[in-house]
DNA sequence: AAAATTTCAGTTGTGCACAATTTAATTGTG
DNA sequence: CACAATTAAATTGTGCACAACTGAAATTTT
């Protein structure tokens, strides 16, 4: 048994299953007119913001109250929601502002700190995406308790790999 | 249960436990100087080799037989196994060569393909990577036999995304 | 309060992924 | 044989990821 062998690596399986998932969300959010890592990011947009919440379109909200925060989340919030940086996240909220899904707005309580919030079409596109989840339930073709135990040892792979700090040496070495 | 909740997205735990993994792989393969997706071009090769083949240097190979096929694997099957296509395999060969761990070669038989083989450099480096699969077993902090079960979802998992073809418009949709 | 440090978003540069196109060579068909 | 269709690799263009850096603003330290 080589350890080297490309199919019992799990790196190589996680790389193989990542690019076919991201793969089929390219089907899938076709008619949304985003990619994948857009789509992750209005995922985290929707499930932050009150729902009902399509009263604003943001191109003409005063809101001068320095207190009043953003219904929306930071560019830092998204970051560490994501696990993104900004260096991934300024040019893509770049293009979903350009798309009309998205509005920015730096922070009057924090001027480092920049909102990011739903449009009215960004809110709307929530139920655009209402299908998809059962739509790639399908295409996997795993039942819903395996996918369970998967999406759980996907997390707990994740934990642990994020857990155990960057720069290597783990003694032995031999 | 709001079924886009960020954190019950298959497709997020795939995504982050991948881009975990890279960044594990980043780590352990700092002492070799190559990314993990030639890590991974060079598994393929390390697999595809038979080992004990430090022979050549291919600087100085005639090999005018036109019915002697290399050692190693063309552009095709690289990509066929690797599932990536010369868009991506082209320029990362093309670092892998500078790095002088592989050399490209035109078939003789068929010059519109072109052979990988690994240079004597590049087949040594295999054996700097023996440790790193159990560097990274350890890392992941799962016992062999989950690992085992994870590796076969996974797989499957990959096959079924594969297998429905693109452009979707599952019947149903309402 | 002034200076040093930290924080946040954005920019720059490198390296994937992948769609679409290009160029060259081979194969299939009349 | 000619010529259309196919195949292989490379190139071009877009969009992530991520390291490293920049500049502005807030916080901490002195």
């Amino acid at each position: 048994m080589d350890p080297l062998a490309l199919d019992r690596q799990l790196c190589f399986a996680l790389y193989s299953a990542s690019r076919a998932m991201t793969s089929t969300y390219r089907d899938l959010l076709d008619d949304l007119g985003i990619t994948y890592p857009q789509y992750v990011v209005m995922l985290a947009l929707w499930e932050h913001c009150p729902s009902g919440n399509s009263s604003q379109d943001n191109r003409a909200a005063p809101n001068h109250d320095p207190g009043t925060r953003s219904t929306g989340l930071s560019v830092k919030e998204l970051g560490s929601r994501l696990q993104l940086d900004s260096g991934t996240l300024s040019p893509l909220l770049t293009r979903l502002e350009g798309l009309g899904f998205v509005t920015r707005r730096r922070s009057t309580a924090d001027s480092r700190s920049v909102f990011v919030d739903l449009t009215s079409r960004g809110a709307a596109a929530r139920s655009d995406a209402d299908c998809i989840p059962r739509d790639l339930a399908e295409r996997t073709k795993i039942d819903t308790d395996e996918m369970s135990d998967l999406l759980d040892a996907l997390q707990s792979l994740t934990r642990n790999l994020r857990e155990t700090p960057t720069t290597h040496h783990t003694m032995h070495h031999r």
